[in-house]
DNA sequence: CCAAAACCGACTGGTTCAGTAGGATTTGAG
DNA sequence: CTCAAATCCTACTGAACCAGTCGGTTTTGG
């Protein structure tokens, strides 16, 4: 498995917050509910979105998260990245800050013999990711409503 | 990390095995010591290679290993598959025996948030793998002979 | 004041990782 | 025939990570 339930549960919630249009903060236990995930495992994972700026928190009676920018301007390796910690197929594998990619045993001889797939690897990885937005995701799974098929609804913010 | 060292240890494993011309076998010890990876390890990783049919042995005094097929024809996604088990992206996702991805957890309405995400990510990955022959990774990492230790030059990749 | 919410850290059972250990079996060579 | 080299097989282990759970603190609106 490439990544662990932190992403999914992570990308998950992003959705729901990129679900509301308005400024209002939203509950965990609101999302939680909504997508039946453990609200205290949700902390977790919010917490480390909310250290990477994706998401703002406003503490007290009536608070929640809400997303720190417009999901136009979300893209989802900077969500994964801060869910699940650099994502590198390989652990030699390290991201320069320049953005090189460094293999920690390339010796003195050229390189090792599979830099070359795990960079493409890498390369393809980040370009699905990279290329995917969370506005994306959002008008994917149902656009700017939730399903509301079956009758039920989640309470309208009032 | 995407992957363990299992597919790293078990790629450099048959690049070694793929640098030998001829058909004479080449013992894990041999492999073992030039890689420098533990011996018992490698032969854990080794007995997934040949359950998936891509390494033949022969037991023995000078027996050892040999690909089953020439190293053009040998692609990485087998390889990976073979090391590391189905190459998912996350959990829920599943490959069908007709090819098609399944999310364990879309329920009624169509779609669960992240499908979107997931099929990219797993289409980048499957196209970096399945496009890279083992050949390529033996001429990668210098051709058909082993690196002079002596600050040798790669000249001739292409 | 009170309840709802964000915040924080500790703990836990289960699984995987990265090997190690100890053998059993097969085979070529002397 | 015997020995050494090799594959083959099962079991075990310490460490790390996963997927939560739990209890408690702080902040805030009504």
């Amino acid at each position: 498995m490439l990544f662990s339930t932190k992403a999914e549960y992570g990308v998950r919630l992003m959705v729901e917050l990129g679900r509301q249009p308005g400024s209002t903060p939203i509950s965990l236990s609101t999302v939680a509910d909504a997508e039946r995930l453990p609200l205290s495992y949700l902390e977790h994972l919010v917490a480390k979105l909310r250290k990477a700026g994706l998401v703002t928190s406003t503490r007290g009676a009536h608070g929640g998260y809400r997303l720190a920018m417009p999901p136009e301007e979300i893209t989802l390796d900077v969500v994964v990245e801060a869910l699940e910690g650099q994502v590198a197929p390989m652990e030699c594998f390290h991201r320069m800050p320049d953005g090189r990619v460094l293999c920690s045993h390339e010796g003195d001889d050229g390189a090792c013999a599979t830099k070359l797939l795990w960079t493409r690897v890498q390369g393809g990885v980040t370009k699905a990711l990279a290329g995917t937005t969370l506005a994306e995701l959002v008008e994917f799974s149902g656009g700017g409503e939730k399903a509301v098929k079956g009758g039920e609804k989640i309470a309208s913010a009032a």
